[in-house]
DNA sequence: TTCTTATTTGGCTAAACTTGCAAATAAGCA
DNA sequence: TGCTTATTTGCAAGTTTAGCCAAATAAGAA
């Protein structure tokens, strides 16, 4: 790879990596259901202390996938991505086919 | 978050995480272009140390993301996702828009 | 101003990821 | 069998990431 391929595969990676982390997935399904949520939504919905899930939300807001809005002393984030949710659908059959290569195995066993 | 939902988040993010490499990126590319490829053909591809480019391809490997076939003593990666190409688009829609973003920032101040 | 609430950031530790070199396998060839 | 080629694996070092607690900000409310 040259340097400008190496730059251009280097800024897909930068999203996939704000996206490989369950929290953070979660979160994006969360705003992809209800358009807006503060911290203390998310927080509450992932379990985590507050600033662990402050940090998450700082990563896909600078990988691009979240906005930020601050109302009164309540931060607000919401996704900026629509075509999301094609991804999960083919992650989700990226994993069905695992499952089933997993049987496959199993049964010739 | 419960123990069932994260680890259907989690078993998400592992697809994530295994993308979520330049070099495996790459590779992802090529065998959509390629149908097949041995380790020799992207190792010069990406022009690291064979012994790091195979050690990518098992992590593709193990996230069912290709599939391996040993002909001779030649081993051959193929792509087992047809789904992949629509992420890319979308993470390019997701970087030009961050772009744009810059740019508006840039002529604001 | 002082107090409270919501969020972010600093600091630290533990865990995970990346990479190259050297050694181990595996398969074909002489 | 012994040699060469293609690939994988063990190991060690360096880098990045995740998580929590405590401290710093920021905005309302008293």
């Amino acid at each position: 790879m040259n340097k400008k391929e190496l730059a251009k595969y280097e800024a897909r990676a930068q999203i996939f990596k704000a996206l490989a982390h369950p929290a953070r997935l979660r979160v994006m399904d969360a705003l992809a259901q209800h358009k807006e949520q503060c911290v203390c939504d998310l927080t509450e919905l992932i379990g985590s202390d507050m600033s662990t899930v402050s940090r998450h939300l700082s990563v896909l807001k600078n990988a691009g996938l979240v906005a930020v809005e601050k109302r009164g002393q309540m931060v607000f984030y919401r996704s900026t991505v629509c075509c999301l949710s094609g991804f999960t659908d083919c992650v989700e059959k990226v994993l069905a086919n695992n499952a089933k290569q997993q049987q496959a195995v199993l049964h010739a066993s």
